[in-house]
RNA sequence: GCGGAUGUGGCGUAAUUGGUAGCCGCGCCAGACUUAGGAUCUGGUGUCGUGAGACGUGGGGGUUCGAGUCCCUUCAUCCGCACCA
C-alpha cells in the first residue's frame, strides 16, 4: 500500500501526545481564541459516526485559527453525573462511578483515534469532587445573594439584612417570592426561624413549596425542559404534578437580561426564537377585582386591559389558594369534586383533552372595577396556576378561550373592540371571538373611540391613578427547580437547623458524595442519601438529602477549562481576563432551552459578583445537524424463510426486516454474513436478481434498533481518521441533517491516495522538485488557498473538501510535484487531515509540527486572467460561449459578439431589439 | 393552532448571491491493464429525442433582457412551542 494511513496516524498521535503539541497556556503576546464543543455525557453505547461531526468541525476551525497565529483553547471533558448510570446501578448494583469511569475510558479511546487537537491536560469530569466543589461553591453564592431590581443585579444578602434592620422591606425592590410587608421593628422581633424563612423568599437559591413535575418511575422531580409532552425526556416515563418543598434557582430574576442580551449573540435566529419563546415576555397590567360582599380582592394579569369593560366573568386556576375562601357552601361539593378531578389528571391527559372545556362556578361574584357589574367567578383548568397570578378576567368577545368557555356555560359576551371601519355586531351571532390586536374601542366609557394601542396606555394610567393595579411585565420563564431525589449528583452544601437551611462554610468544600448501601429511596420515602451513614455536620445537623440536577455541573464548565486545576477558585482572574468567553461553540439543538439558558443565567450571576469578566458565555454558536442513519431492509416472503430481492418483492407478500448495514455494501447483501448473522437466518433462501440480493433502504434515526449504527472505530480502522474527518465534512453543510452512507467514503479515500501520490514517485518515495512553478500551477494553488480560507471562515466545510479535490485533480493533471506548490498545500490541508499533513510536512524536511506552520495567504496576482469565457444568450437562453478579453469597452464586446458566425446563425437574419452586456460576465441578445 | 427550517439527477450535494443549473463525490454504463479483483486508469452519465432540439431546481402565478436565487400563492417533509391571559 502506498498511503499507509494506519502507520502514519498512530505515529503522529503518539508524537502529539509525547510532545504535548496541543497544550496551551496563557500567552499575552498572541490573541486568544476559545473553541468549545458541547459537553458530552458519556453513555454506555459509545460514539456513533454522528457524534464527532461537530467535534471535527470545531477541530478544523481550532487548527485553522492556530495556523493563523491565535492561541487556541480547545478543551474536552465529561458531564458525568446523571440518570443513565444511576438507573444502571439500580438494575445491576454496580456503582455509578464505576459505570461512568468505564464509559469515559471508552469515549476517550474513540476520541483519540480521530486525531483531535484537544488539550487533554485540561480534561475534567463533573463527578470529580475537585470539580463539583465549584458547583457547590456557586450554589452557596446564589444562596447568599438576592436580586436587586433597582441595581439590576445580584447583591449580597447581608446588604438586605442591613436594610431590613433599618427600614424593613418596604423600600426593597427585589425579585422574590411572596412576602408580607414588615417594618424594621417587625424584623427585629422575628425569631431566627422566622427571619430565615423571610430571607429564603429573597435568596437566588431558595427552598419553596412548588408545583413540580414528579416522575414516579425515576423517583425524582424534573425541570420543565426535562419533560416533553407529559413524559420524561430521559426514559420516557409519565410525569405528574405535585407540590413539594424543593430547591429552586431564581432564574426569573434574569429574564429581561437573558432576553435583551441575546441581541449581542451570534446565534441562529431560530435558536434565539426558541429562547425568546421560552422566556415568554408579555407586557400587560395587574388589576385587582373586589369580591362582592367581602373585603377580599383577586389580582389578575392581563395583556389587554383595554378590554376590561368586556370582562363578564373571572376564572381562577383550580389550584389557587383563594378558591377555598371564594366557594360558597352550596357550591362546595361541586368545586371540591372538580378540583379533585383536575388533580387526578396527569399532565398527559390534560394535554390530550386540551380542546375540552371544563369548569365550575364557585358561587361568588366579583365587581368589574370599570362597569361595576357583578360578574361570576369560575374555576377552570385552562387557567394555569403558575402563570401570571393564576387568575384572569375573562373577555369572551376578544379571547378565543374565554369565548368558548362563555358559550359552554352560557355567560354573557360584550363586544368592546370593532374592526377598523366596521360596526358593532351582536356577539350572539358570532362563531368565534374577535382576537382584536387592532381596532377601535366601543362600549368602554373612558376609552371609547380610541384605537387599541392608545386605549391600553390610557386605561393603564387610569388603573394606576385609581390604585386598581399597575403595569406589569410577565414571563413564562419559571424558576428552575434544582432538587433531584437521586444519588448520582452533586450534594447540596447545605445543612438544616430547626428546619431551616444553612450553607456550610466554604472552607469545608467540597461536601463529598457519601457511599450508600443501595441507590434507592429509603423506606420512609427519602432520597437515596437518606441511607448514608453520618450524613450530617460536626454539630450533628443533617445535610440535605436531594442532589443537584444534570445542568448544575454543565452550567459553568466552560469557565473551568480556563483554569482547570485551580483549587482556590472556579477560575482565576488572570485566566478569565485572558480567555474571556467562548468564541465558537458547536453543538446540537437539543440544548436550546436547557443548558444554553441555564449557562447564560449562571454566567450572568457570576458576572454580577465580579467573578467573570463577560456577561455572556458563548459569543458565536453553531448548531450542527444530525447525522441520520441509512437503514437497509431484506424482504421476507410471509410465513417462509425466503427472502426476495428489492425489485422482485412486489410479486410477493413480504415483510420488510431491518438488516445490519455492516453486512450490506452498496445495497448488495452479503448473503453468507446474513446467514451467520442470526440463527434464524442460517437456512435462509434467497430469490436473487442478476445473481445479487439487492436491499431496500430508508433514512431513519441512527439507532441500535434500526441496525443502522455505524461506529467511527470501524471507519477509522478501514479508511483512517483523516478519511473519516474529511468524509464527515464532505457529507453536506454542517448545520443540515443528512444521512450517513458509508458507500460514499471511497471517493474521499481515493482523494487522499492521489494527494499522497503528488508528493511521491512511482516507488512511493518522497520526491518534490525545487523548480519554479508555472503560472498555471500557482493559479491552482492560490485559487485553492482563497477558497479554503473563505470556506473555513464561513463554516462551509463541505465545499472546502470539494475545493481540495479539485485542486488535487488539477495538480495531478499538471503532473506538479513542486515544493513551492505542495508545501503550502500541506499546511492548508493540515486542519482537515492533520495526520497525513504532519507526515508529509516532515517528509518535506521540517522538524516542527505542521500545527505550527503558517497559514498560506493567497495572492490575487496569480489569479488574474486576461480573457473570460462569455456565455452568449438569446432571449435568456445560452447558446454558445466566446473567449473575450476582460475589461474592454462594451462597444467592443458587442462588436466581437455580433460579428461572430454563431451569432449570425442564431439571429436568423433578424435585427436584435436590444443587447444586454454585463461587463466580464454575460451577453444577452433580445430578439 | 403559532413559530422556524428544508425541498435541485438514482443518492449526498454545488452554484461567484439576479447572469452558462448540476461543480465535487457516490452509484451506474463502456473501455484499458490484469495474477479476473469489491484494485487501478481512461471516457461517458439530468430527462425526452437517432438528431437538430425541447424540457428541467416540489406545484401554480408574477417581476426581469435574464429567476434555483426576488415577490405572491400553494403543497410536502422535518423540528420547536402549545390553553402563557
Amino acid at each position: 500500500m502506498d498511503y499507509n494511513f494506519k502507520e502514519i496516524e498512530s505515529k503522529w498521535q503518539e508524537y502529539w501526545k509525547n510532545n504535548k503539541t496541543y497544550k496551551v497556556d496563557i500567552d499575552p503576546s498572541r490573541p486568544k481564541f476559545y473553541v468549545l464543543d458541547m459537553f458530552p455525557y458519556p453513555s454506555g453505547a459509545g460514539l456513533h459516526v454522528g457524534h464527532p461531526l461537530g467535534y471535527i468541525a470545531s477541530d478544523i476551525y481550532s487548527r485553522f485559527k492556530r495556523l493563523q497565529g491565535f492561541n487556541v483553547l480547545h478543551p474536552m471533558g465529561y458531564d458525568a453525573f446523571g440518570l443513565p448510570a444511576e438507573q444502571y446501578a439500580i438494575q445491576t448494583g454496580q456503582h455509578p462511578a464505576i459505570t461512568t469511569d468505564i464509559n469515559i475510558k471508552r469515549y476517550r479511546e474513540q476520541l483519540d483515534k480521530i486525531g483531535f487537537s484537544y488539550d487533554w491536560d485540561r480534561e475534567f469530569r463533573t463527578c470529580d469532587p475537585s470539580y463539583y466543589k465549584w458547583t457547590q461553591w456557586a450554589f452557596i453564592q446564589m444562596f447568599k445573594h438576592w436580586y436587586n431590581n433597582q441595581a439590576q443585579k445580584a447583591e449580597p444578602i447581608e446588604k438586605l439584612i442591613a436594610e431590613f434592620d433599618k427600614n424593613g422591606n418596604s423600600k426593597v425592590d427585589a425579585v422574590c417570592s411572596e412576602v408580607k410587608a414588615f417594618t424594621a421593628e417587625d424584623w427585629k422581633s422575628m425569631t431566627e426561624v422566622e427571619q430565615q424563612e423571610v430571607l429564603l423568599a429573597y435568596r437566588l437559591a431558595y427552598l419553596a413549596d412548588v408545583m413540580v413535575n414528579w416522575c414516579p418511575a425515576l423517583g425524582t422531580v424534573l425541570a420543565n425542559d426535562e419533560v416533553k409532552e407529559g413524559f420524561s425526556v430521559r426514559g420516557g416515563h409519565p410525569v405528574e404534578q405535585r407540590k413539594m418543598r424543593q430547591w429552586c434557582l431564581r432564574i426569573s430574576a434574569y429574564a429581561e437580561r437573558l432576553l435583551n442580551d441575546m441581541e449581542t449573540l451570534e446565534w441562529t435566529d431560530s435558536l434565539k426564537e426558541i429562547q425568546r419563546n421560552w422566556i415568554g415576555r408579555s407586557e400587560g397590567a395587574e388589576v385587582y377585582f373586589k369580591i362582592d360582599g367581602s373585603d377580599m380582592k383577586i389580582l389578575i394579569f392581563t395583556t389587554r386591559p383595554d378590554t376590561i369593560y368586556g370582562a363578564t366573568f373571572m376564572v381562577l386556576a383550580p389550584e389557587s389558594e383563594l378558591v377555598d375562601e371564594l366557594t360558597t357552601p352550596e357550591y362546595a361539593e361541586k368545586v371540591s369534586a372538580y378540583r379533585d378531578e383536575v388533580k387526578r389528571k396527569t399532565e398527559r391527559e390534560r394535554m390530550a383533552e386540551a380542546k375540552k372545556v371544563t369548569g365550575q362556578f364557585t358561587g361568588s361574584y366579583a365587581i368589574n372595577p370599570f362597569t361595576n357589574e357583578r360578574i361570576p367567578i369560575w374555576i377552570s383548568e385552562y387557567v394555569l396556576a403558575g402563570y401570571g397570578t393564576g387568575a384572569i378576567m375573562a373577555v369572551p368577545a376578544h379571547d378565543s378561550r374565554d369565548f368558548v368557555f362563555a358559550r359552554t356555560f352560557n355567560l354573557p359576551i360584550i363586544q368592546t373592540v370593532i374592526r377598523p371601519g366596521e360596526q358593532a355586531t351582536d356577539p350572539n351571532s358570532w362563531s368565534e371571538s374577535y382576537d382584536s390586536k387592532e381596532g377601535v374601542v366601543i362600549n368602554s366609557t373612558l376609552i371609547n373611540g380610541l384605537d387599541v394601542k392608545q386605549a391600553i396606555s390610557k386605561i393603564n394610567e387610569v388603573i394606576e391613578s385609581r390604585g386598581l393595579g399597575k403595569r406589569k411585565i410577565n414571563y413564562r420563564l419559571r424558576d428552575a427547580i434544582f432538587s433531584r431525589q437521586r444519588y448520582w449528583g452533586e450534594p447540596f452544601p447545605v445543612y438544616y437547623k430547626d428546619g431551616m437551611p444553612y450553607a456550610i462554610d466554604e472552607s469545608k468544600l467540597p461536601l463529598e458524595l457519601p457511599e450508600v448501601d443501595a441507590f434507592l429511596p429509603t423506606e420512609k420515602g427519602e432520597p437515596p442519601l437518606g441511607r448514608a451513614k453520618n450524613w450530617k455536620n460536626a454539630d450533628g445537623y443533617g445535610y440535605e438529602l436531594s442532589t443537584m440536577p444534570g445542568f448544575a455541573g454543565s452550567s459553568a464548565y466552560y469557565l473551568r477549562y480556563m483554569d482547570p486545576h485551580n483549587n482556590n477558585g472556579l477560575v482565576s482572574k488572570e485566566a478569565n481576563n485572558y480567555w474571556e468567553n467562548v468564541d465558537l461553540y458547536i453543538g446540537g439543538t437539543e440544548h436550546a432551552v436547557g443548558h444554553l439558558i441555564y449557562s447564560r443565567f449562571w454566567n450572568k450571576f457570576l458576572f454580577d459578583l465580579g467573578h467573570v469578566c463577560k456577561n455572556e458565555p458563548f459569543k458565536k454558536l453553531i448548531n450542527q445537524g444530525m447525522i441520520q442513519g441509512r437503514s437497509n431492509f431484506v424482504y421476507r416472503i410471509k410465513n417462509t424463510n425466503s427472502y426476495v430481492s428489492l425489485n422482485l418483492k412486489d410479486k410477493h407478500d413480504v415483510t420488510p426486516i431491518h438488516v445490519d448495514v455492516n453486512i450490506v455494501s452498496n445495497d448488495i447483501l452479503d448473503i453468507d454474513a446474513f446467514r451467520k448473522w442470526r440463527p434464524e437466518f442460517s437456512d435462509a433462501e434467497f430469490i436473487l436478481e442478476d445473481g445479487k440480493y439487492i436491499c431496500g433502504w430508508a433514512v431513519e434515526k441512527m439507532s441500535k434498533s434500526m441496525w443502522n449504527v455505524v461506529n467511527p472505530d470501524v471507519i477509522v480502522d478501514k479508511y483512517g481518521a483523516d478519511t473519516l474527518r474529511m468524509y464527515e465534512m464532505f457529507l453536506g453543510p454542517l448545520e443540515q441533517s443528512k444521512p450517513w452512507d458509508t458507500n460514499g467514503i471511497d471517493g474521499v479515500h481515493k482523494f487522499f491516495r492521489r494527494f499522497w501520490r503528488l508528493y511521491h514517485n512511482a516507488n512511493n518515495q518522497i520526491e518534490v522538485s525545487d523548480a519554479e512553478p508555472t503560472a498555471q500551477e500557482l493559479k491552482v494553488l492560490h485559487k485553492t488557498i482563497k477558497k479554503i480560507t473563505e470556506d473555513i471562515e464561513k463554516f462551509s466545510f463541505n465545499t472546502g473538501v470539494s475545493a481540495f479535490m479539485i485542486c488535487v485533480n488539477e495538480l495531478t493533471e499538471l503532473k506538479c510535484n513542486k515544493r513551492a506548490i505542495l508545501e503550502p498545500l500541506c499546511a492548508l490541508i493540515a486542519s482537515y487531515a492533520p495526520h497525513i499533513a504532519e507526515e508529509l510536512w516532515h517528509l518535506l524536511g521540517h522538524n516542527n509540527s505542521v500545527c505550527d506552520a503558517k497559514w498560506p495567504k493567497h495572492d490575487e496576482m496569480y489569479l488574474q486572467e486576461s480573457t473570460y469565457t462569455c456565455p452568449v444568450s438569446f432571449n435568456g437562453k445560452t447558446r454558445f460561449t466566446l473567449e473575450i478579453p476582460l475589461n474592454i469597452p462594451q462597444a467592443e464586446v458587442e462588436k466581437i459578439v455580433l460579428t461572430d458566425a454563431n451569432t449570425q446563425k442564431f439571429l436568423e437574419g433578424k435585427q436584435p431589439k436590444k443587447i444586454i452586456i454585463v461587463p466580464n460576465k454575460i451577453v444577452n441578445i433580445v430578439l
